[in-house]
DNA sequence: CGATTTTTATAAAATCTTTATAGAATCTAA
DNA sequence: TTAGATTCTATAAAGATTTTATAAAAATCG
């Protein structure tokens, strides 16, 4: 499982340097925005799992900020607001914050609200989904995307798939390909392969006379990146 | 929709009063507990949509409580304690509290985090109604609309609906769904399913030759979308 | 009995296997 | 190294097989 990455969207240079110094060391990727506009633009660019949100923003409100996220974002959003005041946590908790907390905040409760956050966002939905670029595996739900629309694949043509992306960046021989999909018995059918991979190509490579994800070795088998 | 339901595990009549007052006037059902002992029994009795759980209880301490209620309640748990000490929170939270306030709390705080737990643990998973652009489909009322209109199932065919719609763009396979609707022993009777799909598509589909909602995935199974 | 479910039959659609062929990559020998 | 031989790969398309959709008859349930 790789690093999961923070965005903070954050004025006050301590507080990004203090959360950028205690997350990293608990081994999360950190991304950092000063105004709510850059904030905005960065998690649409690259949405990240989880969005620190301050208050206080110089160009913009965080309650106009939040209410701007939910309209796509949905994993959690964390508050810190210099602001102990019921009204604003009732707010911002009704826009659709995850949590709030006062600054001054004890770091290791924000860890561990953020660990709670992530922990339930995680166990919600994305259980196995390996992405290449702009390709998209979901291997619970059993669905490709490329480019976030579905691309249909006949059963064959999915566990072939299925095996690659479980095997990313590693040659599998034909024999062990044609073992697991095809069964024993078949590891001489080459051609086969070669039928199929040519149909996945046509279906998931931008153009299929030049694979970027479904490589050749030559001799050897194939290998999925 | 039902009242959510509120199960309070705190031994100081004043809170529970407080508590009372406050969430029955917000249109909660409150059902309260006066030890750890018979708050896991009533928890496991009937499981409330949300635990209030203090964490010094009489009998057995909120960390313990709570750490036996997760094996099999997955619901948002509050804890509320008089203590505001950081270990005590991270504790709480790496145990898999859903958020931690401490006594005393402004009450709007903590109905806007109860509203917040309820709203999250409810799009999450067990949302009760499932809309599918003109579909719309009531779990607990066993109800299904199109355009507004009720759509009228039999038995088999609402089952079948509601298998499809709580797994909402996951790909399920015959023997899954078989197993699931009819029971074990059915699982090679693919015929049935094909006889219901075509009977569901002809009910909530605009044009039931070119489905929108229930996608064939031939060789494999079924999708609802 | 009337509604629903199960079974049977059959046509249509989708998928998989096989064959044929051209091109690419690799190997071999001078 | 390079020309030619050989092996390997890609692709289209025909044929075979499997899977799916649908209607309708038979059986079952309340």
């Amino acid at each position: 499982m790789n690093k999961a990455e923070i965005l903070i969207i954050d004025d006050e240079p301590q507080i990004q340097k203090l959360l950028q110094i205690n997350l990293e060391s608990n081994d999360y990727k950190v991304v950092q925005a000063r105004t709510a506009k850059e904030g905005i633009l960065m998690a649409a660019n690259h949405p990240p799992d989880l969005i620190i949100l301050d208050i206080g923003l110089p160009d913009k409100s965080g309650h106009e900020v939040l209410k701007e996220l939910r309209h796509w974002y949905a994993k959690p959003v964390i508050i810190l607001s210099v602001l102990d005041n019921e009204k604003d946590i009732v707010s911002a908790l009704d826009t659709g914050a995850t949590d709030y907390l006062t600054k001054p905040f004890r770091t290791g409760e924000l860890l561990a609200r953020i660990r709670a956050a992530i922990r339930r966002s995680q166990t919600a939905v994305n259980a196995s989904v390996v992405i290449a670029n702009e390709l998209e595996i979901d291997l619970v739900a059993r669905i490709v995307k490329r480019n976030n629309e579905i691309v249909k694949l006949t059963a064959t043509e999915y566990t072939l798939l299925a095996l690659f992306a479980k095997n990313e960046s590693k040659v599998l021989t034909h024999q062990y390909i044609l073992k697991e999909v095809w069964g024993y018995g078949y590891q001489t059918e080459t051609q086969y392969l070669r039928v199929f991979v040519g149909s996945l190509r046509k279906k998931i490579e931008e153009n299929p006379n030049n694979p970027q994800h479904l490589i050749t070795e030559s001799g050897v088998g194939y290998r999925f990146q």
